[in-house]
DNA sequence: AGCACGCCGACT
DNA sequence: GTCGGCGTGCTC
């Protein structure tokens, strides 16, 4: 007998393990690991995925698997593997981490039918006008009566209709009609077989014969280049000179765009001086992580396109990780341009049917790049050559919900798997990378210069206390508009950053600067208006809210914040003249949109594009000479430990879209606290001496990387509840770690209400905590079952990125 | 997560 | 005495 482990696609820690299941005699030998299976759970039928096939079972009664929904396993092993330490990584259920590796699009889900198994007309007048003429009816669309429901439980007791599980896939792979010629035809006369008059018809058979004897072609297609009828392929068709044939087809999302092959530019001495190590990890198969530090406009990508030559040739395969893929179009521009056919794109604004194929792709080795955003680094490649991740720093590579992975970790570990390179590219990265690569983790390479030497912009920062001093309110100082004024003089193009609203409040004095911070934690307060109190979102202290200043004892102290269409209000009505394109959420929530914007101001067709953190990357227009960040101290102070390190991140990324080409650029950020660290290394693009500075406030207060930390995040509708379930969790948590390791609050977290829930959380700070994902996978199951029944949730996240 | 089984109150 | 409320525990 032959059985195999199944992992159930059924989210719940009672199932979170293995279930044995008999393969049919029919299914022996073609069943293997990493397979989908349809299999009876319970009364229902599910999909699952096979873990393992064994030869025997501790169980005497075992089910057998239903189906097999896949010829050929969509997950390796090597899937299998990462899948289990990524379960065990970020505390999550193993079939939730197996299901974040494949396209959403196959992803059965499981559909309830009645099936009628007698005459309609004996069934109770209720349940006819459910079925009304069919055979079977789909559970949900059921009205939700009792007096239907209790009927159906008698009809169903009598054995009149019957209850049914189907797992249907929802894959739709697409087809296009096309003709192959029967092979039997080849190299005859058709004349003699058509007669001469029937020279439409021989012209496709000969057309066919010539040049396509074996292929299929699409019907449009044969049309179309020979200058026939339907009618004519029709009459072939019947002849059976020719099959009528289904030809799958990918929906290629780019299939009616045309890429400007990307021509191959001279590297330049320090990108040659950087290549070199990389391509000698390809060639050796070493698994070395590099943390690739180059400024804004040296050059990166075109690194990353010669490793990914070298790799290539070696006939391996290679990953791209960008940031958000439809942000950054003229990156898909560059890959597509210089690698063709051969690279797959998988970005958020895909359909899932889209994003499927694009997969399928790679999956059956028809390209050898995959080019996307996070998830992309589960791209199914099984020769690995090289993963790179552009942008590094970004927080957009660590998923947000189960399975909270970072992408960064997932490269590194299949780097090290295939024995293959791993490039963290950023011109900013992450304090995390960079102390790694200061301590010989990773190799550090940098490219210090832009290429063709072109000067870093011109910084000016701008007080607006200054400003306010001066009597101007509006959201634009004098210096701004006055070199808004000028580029349009000068036909030249400007971008305006305005940070996305703090999504928390958080309390500043508009005359000297001053923001409340917490005396522990480095972090600002936060307003919380129903109980007037600045609190810490870290350790819970709290204060009474201010009314005047502590430093300058102005009363001009209050919340912070402004919309985007506001501010384009404002701007239309200082510079009538100025054509202005705005991109927020509003803009760019229809598909497509984002990238229509964009080349509209390629194009010219606009003066100013004003915009939150999409327009920040990716944003590469000759004409480009001015860069304004109007309010820098928005994501300065929000109340998360990295808000220094990512206004510094934002600040050097935005001043970055200036001047690239000929022309200089010139930057203005106009902020509240020109003083500040970040801005003034921002100013003079110093990343060294940011980071230096940085580390020094996370080492004094326990942050990364000198602590990695761990967040655990409680919620109920019942505040009570919350309060004490969070006050037990702490303690069990205090009680079970090493006394270095400190846990901070429980406190409300800083949205302390999600979906009628309230939240708290606990920080965990550690540094050496060998039991850690033990202790908090005892919290997970101590919990949850009032998890399942009591509308209580726990959730933990390894090195958060986002405190919410 | 579903779903059945099972034990208590309010209805024919 | 039955129907149906939801608490409890299982699913190979």
């Amino acid at each position: 007998m032959m059985y195999a482990k199944v992992i159930v696609d059924v989210t719940a820690g009672q199932t979170n393990k293995a279930f044995d299941y008999r393969i049919p005699e029919e299914l022996i030998d073609l069943i293997l690991p990493g397979m989908r299976v349809i299999v009876p759970f319970g009364p229902r039928k599910i999909q699952g995925f096979i873990w393992e096939i064994t030869e025997n079972t501790e169980l005497d009664r075992v089910k057998p698997i239903s189906e097999m929904l896949d010829p050929y396993p969509v997950l390796t092993n090597e899937m299998l593997q990462l899948g289990q330490w990524l379960a065990e990584e970020t505390v999550c259920f193993l079939i939730t981490a197996l299901q974040s590796m494949i396209p959403s699009a196959i992803r059965a889900k499981p559909k309830k039918i009645l099936k009628l198994s007698t005459e309609e007309q004996y069934l109770p007048a209720s349940l006819q006008a459910v079925f009304a003429g069919k055979s079977s009816v789909d559970w949900n669309t059921i009205p939700n009566e009792k007096e239907i429901f209790s009927s159906i439980k008698q009809a169903v007791e009598k054995e009149e209709i019957e209850v049914d599980y189907l797992v249907k896939d929802k894959t739709k792979k697409k087809t296009i009609q096309s003709i192959r010629m029967n092979p039997q035809y080849r190299g005859v006369r058709f004349a003699d077989i058509l007669g001469n008059r029937a020279k439409k018809q021989i012209a496709v058979m000969e057309w066919f014969d010539t040049r396509y004897p074996d292929e299929k072609i699409p019907i449009k297609e044969v049309i179309d280049t020979l200058q026939t009828s339907k009618h004519t392929m029709q009459q072939l068709i019947t002849k059976e000179m020719l099959f009528l044939e289904e030809l799958e087809e990918y929906r290629d999302p780019y299939s009616d765009r045309f890429f400007e092959p990307d021509p191959r530019p001279e590297l330049t001495g320090q990108q040659k001086h950087v290549l070199a190590p990389v391509r000698t990890a390809v060639d050796h198969n070493q698994d070395t992580t590099f943390l690739l530090r180059g400024v804004t406009g040296s050059g990166k990508t075109e690194i990353y396109l010669r490793a990914i030559e070298k790799v290539l040739e070696k006939g391996e395969e290679a990953i791209v990780l960008v940031p958000e893929i439809s942000l950054t179009p003229q990156m898909v521009e560059r890959f597509k341009g210089r690698f063709g056919s051969k690279v797959a794109v998988l970005h958020s604004a895909l359909s899932a049917g889209e994003k499927y194929d694009e997969w399928r792709k790679i999956h059956r080795k028809e390209v050898q790049v995959a080019v996307g955003a996070r998830s992309a680094v589960f791209a199914p490649f099984e020769k690995l050559g090289l993963i790179i991740i552009d942008e590094e720093h970004e927080g957009s590579y660590k998923q947000e919900d189960h399975p909270r992975y970072h992408a960064r970790h997932i490269a590194i570990w299949r780097g090290s798997y295939h024995k293959c390179p791993v490039i963290l590219g950023s011109a900013t990265p992450s304090l995390e990378s960079y102390a790694r690569a200061k301590r010989g983790v990773y190799e550090l390479l940098e490219l210090k210069e832009r290429v063709n030497n072109i000067a870093m912009p011109e910084v000016n920062i701008v007080d607006m206390r200054k400003e306010l001093r001066k009597g101007n309110r509006s959201a634009f100082s004098e210096l701004l508009l006055q070199k808004l004024k000028d580029r349009l003089d000068r036909n030249e193009q400007a971008v305006l950053f305005l940070n996305r609203r703090g999504y928390s409040t958080f309390v500043m004095c508009r005359n000297c600067g001053y923001t409340a911070e917490c005396p522990h934690c480095e972090i600002t307060l936060t307003y919380h208006h129903t109980q007037r109190k600045l609190k810490c979102h870290y350790c819970g202290y709290e204060e009474p809210m201010l009314t005047t200043c502590p430093a300058c004892e102005s009363e001009h102290i209050r919340f912070f914040g402004t919309g985007t269409q506001k501010v384009e209000e404002e701007l239309t009505k200082l510079l009538p003249e100025a054509r202005v394109i705005r991109m927020d959420v509003d803009t760019t929530s229809k598909k497509g949109s984002h990238e229509k914007l964009l080349q509209a101001f390629g194009n010219g067709e606009a003066d100013i594009l004003l915009g939150t953190q999409m327009i920040a990357k990716g944003l590469d227009f000759p004409r480009i000479t001015l860069a304004g960040v109007l309010a820098a101290d928005t994501m300065l102070h929000l109340p998360d430990f990295r808000a220094s390190e990512r206004t510094f991140q934002l600040l050097t990324q935005v001043s970055g879209r200036a001047g690239r080409d000929k022309l200089t650029g010139e930057v203005v950020i106009q902020t509240y606290t020109p003083d500040h660290y970040s801005i003034e290394h921002a100013k003079t693009h110093d990343y060294e001496a940011f980071s230096l500075e940085e580390m020094g406030h996370r080492k004094r207060s326990g942050y990364p990387p000198y602590y990695y930390l761990a967040l655990v995040t409680i919620a109920h509708e019942d505040v009570v509840k919350v309060m004490q379930t969070a006050e037990k969790i702490a303690s069990f948590l205090r009680s079970s770690f090493s006394p270095q390791t400190k846990v901070l609050g429980p406190t409300v977290s800083p949205i302390a209400r999600i979906k009628d829930r309230y939240r708290y959380q606990c920080m965990i700070k550690y540094r050496n905590e060998p039991d850690l994902k033990s202790i908090l996978n005892k919290i997970a199951n101590r919990y949850q079952k009032e998890m399942a029944t009591d509308k209580l949730f726990i959730s933990i996240d390894m090195n958060p990125q986002m405190f919410m």
